[in-house]
DNA sequence: GAAACAATTGAACATATATTCAAACGAGAG
DNA sequence: CTCTCGTTTGAATATATGTTCAATTGTTTC
């Protein structure tokens, strides 16, 4: 970062940066939110929830769903596992995925109101 | 997609998956949320839409409170224009950035929700 | 135990993307 | 007009990521 990249007029603007600065989340925190948002990110991995919010699914019906492969779709479960944005149950040879909680609904639902305005 | 991938029991989910796939959103609209969370899911993006839900800012501000380049930030923040999820004002030299509307800051405090959990 | 099926995993490849650096643009000041 | 500052942009590089293919695991059934 060159010196022609830092702000001049500190004077101006010092105490609006000092104030947000002291607000901010930590840069943890806030790693963890891109990786979540990061997490819903994916085309694949939109659809998967989507088709997730109507009912529990399996992989293999995700798979036809989606017109993938069962690996593909498996990874992007993994990483849907992940950020805990599905949870999942074992029944035979199977195993059915469903959204974690509301909050992801309400994230879908919201993503989706932007989108559609 | 080899044959090995294809779900073998037609007859027990494929009544979900065909009511399921008759309700999904269409793929095109699916593509622009996967696109709008892409936006959302970066590092430096979060830090920046953040900052901004505190105050309105410029680029050289945000750069001073990110610690990075304007040109980093400029090229971030062309990502989120994209999306329409920030808007911007000119103010003589400087370009003033806040969130696009509430939707915005609802998703990201649903986002800080889930990850405070 | 052997075979079949659902699911997961690892490696490999192709693609996408974030940052840096250099250059260019636009607006205000001298 | 010329210079400076804030911002934007393009090219280049390094890194991250999605899909495919092959192999493996775990469970059910014969």
């Amino acid at each position: 970062m060159s010196q022609a990249d830092i702000c001049q007029t500190e004077h101006v603007h010092s105490e609006t940066v000092s104030s947000v600065q002291s607000r901010m989340e930590t840069d943890e925190r806030l790693f963890q939110l891109a990786e979540l948002f990061k997490a819903l990110g994916d085309s694949t991995r939109a659809r998967i929830l989507h088709a997730l919010s109507f009912s529990e699914l399996c992989v293999c019906d995700l798979a036809e769903i989606l017109g993938m492969s069962s690996s593909s779709v498996s990874h992007q479960l993994r990483v849907l596992r992940g950020q805990r944005i599905v949870k999942y149950r074992k029944d035979g040879k199977n195993v059915f995925y469903s959204l974690s909680d509301q909050h992801i609904l309400d994230l879908l639902d919201l993503g989706l109101e932007h989108v559609n305005e």
